[in-house]
DNA sequence: CTGAAAGCGCTTACAG
DNA sequence: CTGAAAGCGCTTACAG
């Protein structure tokens, strides 16, 4: 029914080999025939079955995508569908697809990737987030199937991940604020497990430290989420002990809920700072600075890593890191 | 080196083809040896090659996903992501997988779902978008390939499609509005070729009309894109000849950019209203009234409608109606 | 109830 | 430079 590569060798009195040889760009093809498959294909309208292709290369220029269970409340920024589209535009270029699954939890995340891989439906996996002792990534280093993680890992050894350096990201906010004068800088981050979290913590820490001043554990939340809620609840704790010049958070949402609580309390001069430069910060009241992670590219160069080893196994580059802004707006005094 | 159906075969003693029975769950096998094959097959813990299966079968269980080019705005708000997850929620029910691209423009996406399709790659296409005279549909409908619209497309005859009564949805926020006692009521909408956008102002209309209410043209304006950049530029010409009461938009964003002009202008006393009930309308101030669409469910819809075709062909249903529902906040007066 | 054989639509080592 | 053949890992109509 479907004009297969029988169908064209028939039409251009050539073997099926030849045909496929054509079309794989073999060099040793004399002009003539070639010409001559290559208008046959034209004809016909021929266009080779991908699937059969796969069965007979034994890969599929396919990725599988696991978006992670946590990520339900980061859906409300366009941190993923962003990802999405930077892996998508690498993956277009190079003639690879992309299959994603959203996971309830890391147990389901497990499942999708045995799925993908024993299947063999894909030719790698992209993370997009690696927690502490990962099970994904434990099981994936078992059965040694190409995967790329975007988040560092917590042990790099023969792994490929993209990551913002945010260690640095935090550390220059915090640095930023301390510059202009300010000393009680609070922190109010995510899930504490994450090495995303550890890092961005770190970095407030050494900032603090290099500058000589004494790091107050009252002024140190780490929520469960990266919610308006949670932001809200934090900052709730923190003024129950102290009263901060600054806010630094590891998300907008933290932020915005921040704001929200600041806003209540009617409480004014307290600088503030989200992460991931989400379109709605401008929309704050006082405009929100944030950090802008950059996420598309993550997504890009998570792809260009996996793509470029399934390719290429000589490659040697195993990590890129992305470089992060401070977006500042009005919310920094 | 992957275990395959051979040496299943060999180790249990039987053809390949009886462990390709067992593993379908063919009748006419004897207990016994289907009892031994599934051991065997979890003793070698073998899992069937989904490349292999799909060039026997002549189908891949796989769904293509074309993310349209005019969602880049509308990434910023979660729509997309909770599609997504609908789709990906019933296909996983289903044992179906989702493959995604997303394009640049109209052509773009033509050419994702030339590849897909002739590549034979995807079983059936999810489109999120119908425009009038969608390049995509009509392409669809040519080579007679399965897909589903989200969006009622222009012509409905032998279609597949899941949407919101959208002129519904703007007739009872309007209706409402009315019923408040509001007389002067503003329309700002999104590009006029949407399908979706004609729907909203047409409840828009009638609504009034059902009211005995004259509509005013200056009171309507349709922009190019569902950006906050929009909304306000909309609110600005609206602001030139008229004060409404009230303003009805057809996405968040949009409202977000009403709200921004009517502080900027110092201006209260303006109901409004928005439109996907994005999580930051609650942020706004005045929280924002919206309307939910049901984001999720559209999408669990449509693959449900797509997926049960493919499955059985004699299938009759040809559309799912989401409701919505207008969620009522401070923005309203 | 079960097996041998052919087929799905490609690719490629081998031979010439 | 090109073809015949075998193979990728399944499924299934046919035969018994």
């Amino acid at each position: 029914m479907n004009t297969t590569i029988k169908d064209v060798a028939r039409e251009a009195n050539v073997s099926p080999s030849t045909v496929s040889r054509v079309l794989a760009g073999n060099p040793r093809i004399s002009d003539d025939t070639k010409e001559r498959v290559l208008q046959t294909v034209k004809k016909l309208n021929y266009h080779p079955n991908a699937i059969a292709r796969s069965l007979a290369n034994n890969q599929t220029h396919t990725l599988g995508l696991i978006l992670p269970s946590e990520g339900h409340d980061l859906f409300k920024n366009p941190f993923f569908i962003q990802i999405m589209t930077g892996i998508s535009v690498y993956a277009q270029k190079k003639g690879y697809y992309i299959m994603y699954a959203f996971s309830k939890n890391e147990n389901e995340e497990v499942n999708f990737i045995k799925n993908y891989t024993n299947s063999r439906l894909v030719d790698g996996i992209i993370l997009l987030t690696s927690r502490t002792n990962d099970k994904c990534i434990k099981f994936l280093k078992k059965i040694n199937y190409p995967f790329v993680v975007v988040g560092r890992p917590e042990n790099t050894e023969n792994m490929f991940w993209v990551d913002n350096d945010n260690f640095q990201a935090m550390y220059k906010v915090v640095n930023t604020l301390i510059m202009k004068g300010h000393r009680n800088i609070a922190f109010i981050g995510g899930p504490e497990d994450w090495n995303m979290s550890k890092d961005r913590l770190d970095g407030y820490k050494r900032a603090l430290q290099v500058h000589g001043i004494n790091f107050n554990n009252d002024l140190i939340i780490q929520e469960k989420d990266f919610t308006e809620q949670c932001g809200m609840e934090g900052m709730r704790k923190i003024l129950d002990f102290a009263m901060p010049s600054a806010v630094v958070t590891t998300d907008d949402l933290l932020a915005f809920g921040v704001n929200a609580l600041l806003h209540e309390k009617n409480i004014k001069n307290i600088s503030l700072v989200g992460f991931n430069n989400t379109p709605l910060a401008t929309y704050q009241i006082p405009s929100l600075s944030s950090v802008d992670i950059n996420a598309n590219k993550l997504g890009y160069y998570a792809a260009k890593l996996l793509i470029d080893k399934l390719r290429d196994s000589s490659i040697t580059d195993n990590h890129y890191i992305i470089e992060t802004n401070l977006i500042e707006r009005h919310s920094i005094i």
